[in-house]
DNA sequence: CTGAAAGCGCTAACAG
DNA sequence: CTGTTAGCGCTTTCAG
């Protein structure tokens, strides 16, 4: 049974050599003989040998980890995002210490604040529905701690991003619902410092404008992150007398408030109000009605995104090297296909 | 602008005090005057200085992180057990690093291999599908590496286990489908190997054996990792001759791979085939039908196994103290509830 | 080819 | 109350 710790030194005693020597055969340096290296290498699999983590980093100045903060983890853009990065980043020896913010500042602050201090190597950013400011993020940046966005970007800062094309997707869910017979359509945000959030808003609001459609204030309403305030939010914009006929979500988590909230008032999706969210709900299609989505392409993204932190954290300048990567419209029945 | 990495020593330059000095200030020691600390903690401030968390961690033998070792995170359960735990750990002070297996029992080991030399603190783990040997765990135990079981357990190991009660679960969803007028029930598991895959089918075997329901070998079927290869399962399952007339799904993750068979056999669900699955989709109400679910307290066996765990970081033997949290039966349409 | 020694940033004896 | 010093485990000059 191998000792509780086994480090370098033991190693060395064993062996009746210096630490050095251990340290290079262990990495392969080209000034140790290959008799050595062989002895070196069995006895370290044999005690299980495993390099302290944190010796290492202190010395070397980097942690070879790269932190993911992002604002919810049950969510289906977010988890498959990070499958994305992990698929990426692991092939490439780097550990992967995801964050969450649950959406609040506060939180996003403490945690940058942690990474200014050597902690990570690199950082992978969707920021909070409350982040609009980008102080914490700059006081990162100058640390040359290297930055890129996924999704949720900070137009404002210099880093390089990874979007989707929010502005024509929202544009594309809102045409759809016209060319579905929508006359009256809502639009439910999620933020107003959220470029998600505001370049969606943007597509709709263009969209009804090139389509002759009325525009109502009254008709965008701001969720929060609260399941019930949604549902209440949600619920009174169907209660109104002039009702929308349709409605874009512009994120996955509105679609069960949204469904709950017909549901509960007896209005038919799409006979009533037609509904299209932006989601990435692998069961979308077994809803009922079944849902007509935008889908993001979160696993490609999240792979981009860490692709191009590689690049920064190698030293390349990716700031011009933002990637765009187009959602995709599923038409399915709460739009009224068939479904 | 502060300068680059502000580290404890550039604090005692720019004061005239000595490192240990800034050390114990900033650890709020009694050795050291309430001036001479006003002092530090406002340079410290000033220069938003961040303390190495290596350079702490390596010195102090304490890395005040746990390693939290899960098989996705694109899943309900584990998201959500992921914010009990974080909850829990975050107020306690310590960092919470998710690691992935992706159900593949290398990635487990490598993860465990890992965390022998003092990168974490303690581990909440639950196993893979394809665990079915304890070596690698015991490894990290004799390392004492305190450790708690969430979930998914090995009954084999003598470690702390936090569970659902799922032999009663699956006992409770098989009478369901048999109190709604099933008689040859199919059992949809996920791996032999899994405690909660088994537990879940001997309370499914002795309801059958209970209720006087006639037992099929064939009604039994082992699903994979692949939602392809599920499908294709599944659909082979409801196009026997006698094909069950209700199905206990034992993982969320076959929920939508069962529907879709259903709707592409033609199947009418709950008519010609009842449905109950494990599942802890926020949107199981929404299904078309309506999806009767065993929802799991991911949140709270999260939050169990976090506490259990600081308990015995704290040098608590938790061993004995096994928690089960039931689940709930929630009854909708699949199993021909009104919806 | 191997070894001695310095030092990453921090903490904790121990002295003063 | 403050400072000096040693050392956590590892990597990397620099000497031999």
């Amino acid at each position: 049974m191998p000792p509780k710790q086994v480090n370098i030194r033991a190693l060395a005693r064993e062996l009746n050599l210096s630490v050095s020597t251990i340290s290079k055969a262990l990495r392969d340096s080209y000034e140790i003989s290959p008799a050595t290296k062989a002895r070196v290498l069995a006895l370290a699999a044999s005690l299980q040998y495993q390099p302290n983590p944190y010796a290492s980093s202190l010395r070397g100045k980097k942690s070879r980890t790269v932190g993911v903060v992002v604002p919810e983890v049950a969510d289906s853009f977010f988890s498959l995002a990070i499958n994305g990065i992990e698929s990426v980043l692991k092939a490439a020896g780097y550990h992967v210490l995801i964050c969450l913010t649950h959406e609040q500042l506060d939180n996003e602050k403490g945690i940058l604040q942690e990474f200014r201090n050597g902690r990570v190597d690199g950082v992978l950013l969707s920021i909070s529905r409350e982040t609009a400011d980008a102080g914490h993020i700059r006081a990162l940046a100058e640390q040359e701690v290297p930055l890129v966005f996924f999704d949720r970007v900070l137009d404002e800062v210099a880093a390089a991003k990874v979007v989707t094309n929010d502005y024509e997707s929202g544009y594309a869910a809102t045409r759809h619902l016209a060319e579905r017979g929508c006359r009256d359509i809502g639009f439910l945000g999620i933020s107003n410092s959220l470029s998600i959030s505001n370049k969606r808003m943007e597509g709709y609001l263009q969209a009804l404008q090139d389509l002759g459609l009325p525009f109502r204030e009254s008709n965008i309403v701001a969720c929060s992150n609260d399941l019930l305030s949604n549902y209440r939010t949600i619920t009174k914009l169907l209660q109104r007398r002039h009702r929308p006929d349709g409605l874009v979500a512009s994120v996955e988590k509105l679609t069960a408030s949204t469904y709950q909230a017909c549901r509960d008032l007896n209005l038919r999706i799409p006979d009533d109000v037609k509904v299209i969210c932006f989601s990435n709900l692998e069961i979308a299609a077994m809803l009922q009605p079944s849902l007509t989505t935008i889908t993001q392409p979160a696993f490609e993204m999240g792979k981009a995104a860490a692709q191009l932190l590689l690049k920064a954290m190698k030293g390349k300048d990716v700031r011009g090297g933002d990637v765009v990567i187009p959602s995709v419209l599923e038409e399915r029945g709460s739009t009224g296909a068939l479904h």
